[in-house]
RNA sequence: GGAGAAUUGGCAGAGUGGUCGAAUGCGGCAGUCUUGAAAACUGUUGAGGGUCACACCUCCGGGGGUUCGAAUCCCUCAUUCUCCGCCA
């Protein structure tokens, strides 16, 4: 959520900004000052009533003190009138708030200034690519035949069990995904970021916290009975840790990282770019947060896609880096680099990882703060990115060490798998 | 799930209808003293809205109510603790 004061000064700022989500924000815009002036003069007529009603109060109970009933109750007349003004005007108070507010939840961050215009993914711009892709030999085929073929992943079973895009894995797979996280926490912690394991579900005023609601209302799976949310990402139950809470300047950084499940409905996703791994309704990711002092966070962002890069070299998996583009970016993001392994089986990229800074957005809806040098308390920037999510990984595994011998697993892993092939 | 108790500023903790945005202690910050530090002493120190700045308004777990007036009384929800029940 943008903060009014914010948008009150930058306005074209914003307004050509944002025009890089293909979104023409001078309405919104101007209605959200409109909206801001009409509840702060609905608010000054509110504090004077309330302040001579106050005043009034006071001067009764004196009255009463003092035995001069009568006079008393005269004010009291006056005091009821008051009354009923101040109820209307709390009401037309409230409808504005919640008019305002409501505007602020729907209009998305703005971008940073190094975001290309752009409407699809065609538009992210690539600015980094390494690895190299292998040959594979005659036989080599995509991920979910590989599955098939060791047994490692059971997509029927899990239909079965649950529906489509929750798969089973098995045996080797099994192992495989296990010994992916642990590789992937312990890689985040040595980095110095805190193991956190955190709750799969969350409560609304978290869905708020970090922007999931109302935006992605529909894509979450809701647990009506108890009214709370099976969460999409780490992100959403990590960064509510610090929702409404006031850090020390000495605090900062902070750097958390968690394996969670994730869970997203995913409506109105079919096809075959749907098949097998590449998109699940409920899937494993190891996720890293930050929290970062403004000054900082484009340098901590930087540093964050170092250290993913340093896990796919690692793996050594062929990878590329887009720069998004405004119409690809998400909603409460700033700047959001992502990162793509590529299936040489699949011959087509594979996301597996964003890294977005979201400066102040999350934050003014967590009221997460610091106090600053001034004693001030001040917004703070948060960062978020997965290091990374598994079953694209998973896919890039097996499709990129597969040989006729079975699937090679990355040096990296073994000491994780046990094992050094699956076959 | 049942019964009881509780929820106050960064923390601890007083406050049961008006003079309470709230005693006191700790912590934080600034100063005195000191070569420096510690101790001691002095001052200062919640948040949000509003204003050029004041004034002023709101906030004592959340929401609602009673009253001229609520941290204080009532209702409701949440959370915590104790006891009972159930249970991986």
């Amino acid at each position: 959520m943008l903060q009014i004061p914010f948008i009150r000064d930058n306005k074209e700022r914003i307004i050509a900004n944002l025009a890089k989500r293909n979104i023409d924000a001078t309405e919104m815009i101007s209605e959200v000052i409109n909206l801001d002036e009409a509840r702060r003069t609905t608010q000054a007529q509110l504090d004077n009533t309330l302040a001579e009603a106050n005043s009034l109060s006071k001067e009764i109970g004196n009255l009463y003190k003092s035995g001069e009933t009568q006079k008393a109750n005269i004010l009291k007349e006056k005091s009821g009138q008051l009354k009923e003004l101040s109820k209307e005007l709390t009401e037309t108070l409230n409808e504005k708030s919640e008019a305002l507010s409501q505007l602020l939840y729907k209009i998305p961050n703005v971008p940073n200034d190094s975001v290309p215009a752009g409407s699809t993914e065609d538009d992210n711009e690539e600015i980094f690519r390494a690895g190299d892709i292998p040959t594979l030999y005659d036989g080599a085929v995509p991920h979910w035949e590989i599955a098939k073929k060791y047994d490692i992943i059971d997509f029927e079973l899990g239909n079965k069990i649950t529906g489509a895009g929750f798969p089973v894995y098995k045996g080797k797979g099994a192992r495989l995904q296990r010994a992916l996280i642990a590789y992937f926490l312990d890689k985040n912690t040595a980095a110095g970021y805190t193991e956190y394991q955190l709750p799969l579900m969350v409560n609304e005023a978290s869905g708020y916290g970090t922007g999931q609601l109302p935006d992605k209302e529909g894509q979450m799976y809701h647990v009506t009975a108890d009214n709370l949310y099976l969460i999409p990402t780490a992100e959403v139950p990590g960064t509510n840790i610090f929702r409404d809470v006031v850090l020390n300047e000495s605090d900062l950084p902070i750097g958390i990282t968690g394996y969670t499940p994730c869970f997203r409905r995913e409506a109105g996703s079919y096809g075959a770019h749907v098949r097998g791994l590449n998109r699940l309704h409920q899937f494993d990711k190891v996720e890293i947060l930050r929290v970062e002092h403004p000054e900082n966070s484009y340098k901590a962002l930087d540093g964050m896609v170092d250290h993913v890069k340093s896990i796919l070299e690692d793996l050594k998996l062929p990878y590329r880096i887009l720069r998004l583009c405004g119409g690809d970016l998400g909603f409460t993001s700033a700047l959001t680099f992502d990162f793509e392994v590529f299936s040489t089986a699949q011959d087509r990229w594979l996301e597996i990882s964003s890294v977005s800074n979201f400066e102040t957005f999350q934050a003014n809806r967590l009221k997460l703060r610091f106090k600053n040098k001034e004693g001030k308390n001040e917004l703070a920037h948060t960062l978020n990115g997965s290091s990374l999510a598994l079953p694209r990984v998973l896919a890039g595994i097996l499709e990129n060490y597969q040989t006729e011998k079975g699937i090679v697993i990355p040096d990296a892993l073994v000491p994780y798998t046990g094992f050094s092939i699956i076959d």
